[in-house]
DNA sequence: CAAAGATACATAAGAATCTAATGTATCGTT
DNA sequence: AACGATACATTAGATTCTTATGTATCTTTG
């Protein structure tokens, strides 16, 4: 089961910031064959989402860059700036707020149902 | 704090069909205020989002409307149709589900750093 | 009793962000 | 040689939210 796109929305930022703080430098491809690896396909990141969410990081400070050849073929790895490691901790600390809060929406009725 | 917006996007029609499946019968003012109550102001519904959002889980079919004054005011109730009732139950899993996921993605090298 | 705030609906322009498609190019395998 | 995987990127269109605006009634308070 692939989960609906929706509810990628929103959270694709955050995963690729855990997934730098976790590992100090990747590349886009990299990330999308980590993340379906990770959540054994369950999440597929499509390029056309990623490559304009990376950018975006970039040009707020968030990443640098730094471009590698493997033989003619370029690679583009980013790593996290010092802002981007101070956001990634309010991004997922929020965002694991706010699933206790969903948890706690959806478990409401269900629990005495 | 109020979870940014961005992280309500894509929950919003499951917060809407769960509360319904709960509650029978609400209407769209008193969905955005008990969402607020229940999450201690954390997520904020709008009006501009809210309504959209009902409109279409109508014209989708997955809830039914009925039309009632209070003095000379309307008020639009809500109520799942059938087949609501059953796309409530797999929205409902789905993001259970997905919030088991992120968790784990989140949780990965937090553990051990 | 007038004003302000709460209740209650709705729409609409603009912003943000994703999907799906397309494009370019290299590398490895069969 | 052809295909699939690797690796970048852009773009038109769709979706969905924000912010602002509009209308109208009811309740509370100075």
């Amino acid at each position: 089961m692939i989960y609906s796109s929706e509810l990628i929305k929103g959270t694709l930022k955050t995963i690729v910031l855990k997934l730098l703080a976790d590992n100090k430098k990747m590349y886009g491809y990299e990330i999308t064959q980590r993340v379906k690896e990770l959540t054994l396909e369950k999440i597929q990141i499509t390029e056309g989402a990623l490559y304009p969410t990376l950018h975006a990081l970039e040009s707020d400070g968030l990443v640098t860059t730094e471009t590698e050849f493997i033989g003619k073929r370029v690679r583009k790895y980013y790593t996290l700036s010092p802002s981007g490691k101070t956001k990634t901790k309010e991004k997922v600390s929020e965002l694991t707020d706010f699933m206790e809060t969903m948890k706690f929406l959806l478990d409401i009725k269900t629990k005495t149902a």
